[in-house]
DNA sequence: GAGGGCATGTAAGCCGTTACATGATTTC
DNA sequence: GAAATCATGTAACGGCTTACATGCCCTC
């Protein structure tokens, strides 16, 4: 999964590894989180299977940082990915949810503080969906340049349209919480 | 994360590892699924490391069937978990969210395809929850005896509360499909 | 006797997590 | 000169997925 959300972001435009890091926090981690370790080596597995391509920059520093540009290939197999459509859908993998169905037996006062504590960080999480300007993921991708591809405004809409992914669920999940504190309390 | 699962009904009463997969995939499997592979060697680690043990019946028939029930030490292992608060939220981890992060310059006609063919199946997913009697659980578990434990009536309101959380959720997302297609469509 | 449900296992491989490890540049 | 940020890697491990494999019992 994780080599398509790299050539996903190559397409637009040469990052390296680091860069990709930030970007994925930033956007698409909200919903497919990577280690920076795993980022390095996924990106190594692409290049040997020729679909980005990677270069040292010697040019202005001795830092090794290693910029990654997408080939042909590397396009062409984001584009197959693509419009192949999912026919299932996502499986949720929730911790939470397990301790709630395990926890009849906890006193009531403990898992009405630990779903606090929960409510509390979904909470945080929304407000920082919120914070997150529509335009702010454009401003990151493309730092002080043009758009290097012709419409990212339709990219754009997509993004946002995971960002309000993230505010419904953030919401939804405080509404849960909520009428199920209130249920343990009575 | 699997143990807790299997510790979890072990807790309430003794079952083999095909009834075990039948009520993980009826319950808890819908916010954390299993393999069958993975439910036989997690019930084998948790024998060696003495929270299980199990004994094959030889009473009635031949077939090799294999019964487990929790020790002390497991009860003790259960317990010490759930007292223990989780103090992170829950990873989202979704393909589908990926997809159309990176579907800004696909055709939009196949994306609102691919979101319907999401929307059904969520339609569905929202079906077989509502389906779902609160009861139902209690019955798959104690099936023509009284309840081995004093008071499941408090699980059950545990479990019904991880049942409200499937139907919001499938809610939610079914909302944010039918705003995404219709936004796509203007 | 064919098919579906009951029942249990092994093994390879992949993916992701955690930990270890290093070093330059920039800012206070 | 200390701390934060930029930047890149390796390695061990654990958990989950996929595939392979087997065999009984019951119903049609």
């Amino acid at each position: 999964m994780l080599r398509f959300i790299l050539l996903g972001f190559l397409n637009y435009l040469p990052l390296n590894g680091y860069q990709l890091k930030m970007l994925i926090d930033q956007s698409t981690g909200h919903f497919w989180h990577a280690y920076h370790s795993q980022i390095y080596t996924t990106l190594q597995a692409l290049e040997d299977q020729g679909l980005v391509t990677s270069q040292t920059d010697e040019s202005d520093d001795r830092l090794k940082r290693r910029t990654y540009e997408i080939t042909e290939a590397g396009r062409a197999e984001l584009r197959a990915w693509l419009s192949k459509p999912m026919l299932e859908t996502a499986q949720i993998k929730d911790e939470l949810l397990v301790r709630v169905f395990f926890s009849g037996q906890r006193d009531h006062a403990d898992v009405i503080d630990e779903l606090r504590i929960q409510r509390r960080l979904h909470q945080q999480q929304l407000e920082a969906y919120m914070a997150i300007a529509a335009d702010h993921l454009l401003k990151v991708v493309t730092p002080e340049a043009p758009p290097p591809v012709a419409s990212l405004k339709a990219d754009s809409r997509m993004w946002t349209a995971t960002l309000d992914y993230g505010i419904r669920y953030e919401r939804m999940v405080l509404e849960w919480i909520d009428n199920l504190v209130n249920q343990l309390k009575a």
